[in-house]
DNA sequence: TACAGTCCGTGGACGCGATCGACCTGAACA
DNA sequence: TGTTCAGGTCGATCGCGTCCACGGACTGTA
């Protein structure tokens, strides 16, 4: 991990389809060489995936809401996670401090779906109580923040 | 926005790098109408960006916290959404129902950094208070879900 | 200092993909 | 029925992805 993989990593998170001719132009080395750096990068893990971002409500998905999930405290943590696992809807989940244990992020098309999820969520195994909050709207997501200096 | 184009963006959520060639095999049509498709879905903002999905402790953004901010009722919110705009570590910002105007997700690369963006919120103008959970683990994030019906 | 091994790069070659233009087809409509 | 247009295919060209052989810098060892 140097300097010219961070440039990579950059460029990539602005850009995921950049051509490896495009990349290797902008770090200064040869196609190949840019090509087996991203390869490396992939394989061990510190890029994840490529993935087109879409415009949720084009695809029928205008309402976004945040849960926060207050377990019971008998519960399995990890059969929670795996119930949540099975629901699509569930974009994003965190496992956070404080009394809530999870805080999910879910997407839906109607208010009516946001409401069958939320009962399916309260009938979950292991979770004692819900509270939703709703996005009016999305300001940004998932900006790419300028990469600082990796981990020592 | 038929099938096709619905398909066509189902898989390149799930790679953005697939290759025009790859795309038109999977859906069925020849590269120059896949080209000309995706170029009318990105031109009409329905995709928005590629991008490449990075591990964030190896880029050295370890911590993620999430962050309500409430509002001074006098507040112009459209400056406090500016000032918000200009701080990099803000990944994500929703504009919420309820008494939290914002809920922010941040990522930083250390504790202290965390406090540092904190104290900054809570002295932009128009902030009233604050709320920070943070994030011990992510389970998984802008995992895609397969597309539902669009709007009619 | 000389030597060998390793890492990481370059340049060349070749086949495939991106992309353009010409042409085709079916639907909508006067 | 004829016209128009959207949206497709096909073919050609050019550049890119990718494989391979080769080379230079660095390192540890005699």
């Amino acid at each position: 991990m140097d300097a010219i993989d961070l440039n990579i990593i950059e460029l990539l998170r602005g850009n995921a389809r950049l051509s490896y001719a495009e990349l290797a132009r902008q770090v200064g080395l040869s196609a190949p060489a840019v090509h087996e750096r991203v390869g490396k990068l992939e394989s061990s893990g510190v890029i994840r995936a490529y993935r087109a971002e879409i415009e949720p409500e084009s695809i029928g998905l205008g309402v976004t809401a945040l849960i926060e999930i207050i377990e019971e405290s008998a519960a399995d943590t990890d059969d929670v996670l795996e119930a949540f696992r099975a629901i699509p809807e569930i974009e994003s989940c965190y496992f956070m401090a404080g009394v809530e244990s999870f805080l999910l992020k879910a997407r839906v098309g109607t208010i009516g779906e946001l409401e069958a999820l939320i009962v399916r969520l309260n009938r979950t195994p292991g979770v004692a109580s819900t509270r939703t909050g709703i996005a009016l709207s999305t300001k940004w997501e998932n900006r790419p923040q300028p990469v600082g200096t990796p981990p020592a």
